[in-house]
DNA sequence: GACAATTACGAACGTTCGTACTATTCTGTG
DNA sequence: CACAGAATAGTACGAACGTTCGTAATTGTC
């Protein structure tokens, strides 16, 4: 790796650190500069403008994230237990992350989701491809006869995205160390409605008469 | 209501409107006095400081979801119907709020997750009270026989919480149209999970069969 | 070790930021 | 209508913003 690469790397490391505590708003080249103890200007020809700034650090946060939660649960065995692998790593990922201020991705899907540019088309890009590898992860879970045929993978997806989202607002504004075991629990409980048990037809059948009182 | 006050309260409502697009950190003196078509100074003389106009705005939407929210819930009777109540306002509040942005209870809360100060210290303040409702709105409906005796106020005001996000997150940055149903969705099978019903004790005793397979 | 290319710096640009101070205009009351 | 006080505007400030440019320092290659 060349001497301008390792830098852009160093950079891209601070950047994603200061921009999970202030926002990619809020990161801004003075203090970067002075983060990684840089001159402005210096720091500024690695990237040409702020807003080429802004992505690069958006695209390093997504790749710590693949390599940090989807890629170790894409090893673990097709169906419910990769899905609870993807569900506990990105749990986990909001603090475990090595970023000061908790994912970057999800803060950055906050602040520019009323933001027109460049720089909310990249978010909703990344949102998209995590929601359907989210959604393919549970549909896998389904064909492996993991949870029942009737399961909807959007729905199914859509919940979890709530459960993680909740966890990382309650644990890092709130404070809330049980945000972790309820977030876990929520997806249990997410999981159980869909599971397939030799109960099935007993609950179907529960369900129907429940519906008749 | 004398000169003042009223272009005081003109003032925060271009605020709130202009802070749930830029986040309340993107909420500056110069901008919000082009929107009301004040001067700065002008507009300065009535908070005193930037952060007292983003403590005012903050104020300001946290009433606004509270008349909009909460006050109607509290008009509908006690327990499960309440609790439907206040989930589909908190629902519909997302995009009918009259805020192009979106909430900004909730993207502050993102904002100042891990920036320290009294605004932050507000956000905080705000939450744990919108949760403490929540909950108490939950325990109502234990008390009033409609879920389960062993239902956890905490555990299920946590999941709607991340209902409610996950569809402001869906709707508003991805524009999914079916953001709204999901939510409503999830929130019935949370009710269902926790509903007091005649089968209650068939899925109990179902669960328990479940169990020894 | 020389030489070209890459990389970093320092200074300065115009703009906007929040804020302070002074002056002017407006509003409500007697 | 006059007059006091509130409300708004105007001006100026130092600092920080993103960006440009010329130059110095460092790096990799022959």
């Amino acid at each position: 790796m060349s001497k301008g690469e390792e830098t852009r790397a160093a950079i891209l490391d601070a950047g994603a650190k200061l921009a999970s505590r202030l926002g990619l708003e809020g990161l801004t080249i003075g203090s970067l500069a002075e983060a990684t103890g840089m001159s402005k200007s210096g720091l500024f020809a690695h990237f040409g403008s702020r807003e080429e700034l802004q992505l690069a650090v958006l695209e390093y946060g997504a790749q710590r994230f693949g390599a940090m939660v989807v890629e170790p649960a894409l090893k673990v065995k097709r169906g419910l237990p990769r899905l609870r692998a993807m569900f506990s790593h990105w749990v986990d990922w909001t603090i475990a992350s090595g970023l000061p201020g908790g994912c970057i991705l999800i803060s950055a899907a906050y602040e520019y989701d009323d933001r027109p540019g460049p720089i909310r088309e990249a978010v909703v890009r990344q949102q998209k491809l995590g929601v359907s590898i989210l959604e393919k992860a549970v549909r896998i879970a389904v064909e492996e006869g993991d949870l029942r045929a009737d399961t909807d993978p959007a729905q199914f997806a859509f919940e979890m995205f709530g459960l993680v989202m909740v966890n990382h607002h309650h644990r890092r504004l709130l404070g809330d160390r049980e945000a972790y075991r309820r977030s876990l629990d929520g997806f249990e409980a997410l999981v159980a409605r869909h599971l397939v048990t030799a109960s099935t037809r007993n609950r179907a059948s529960a369900a129907a008469a429940a519906r008749q009182t």
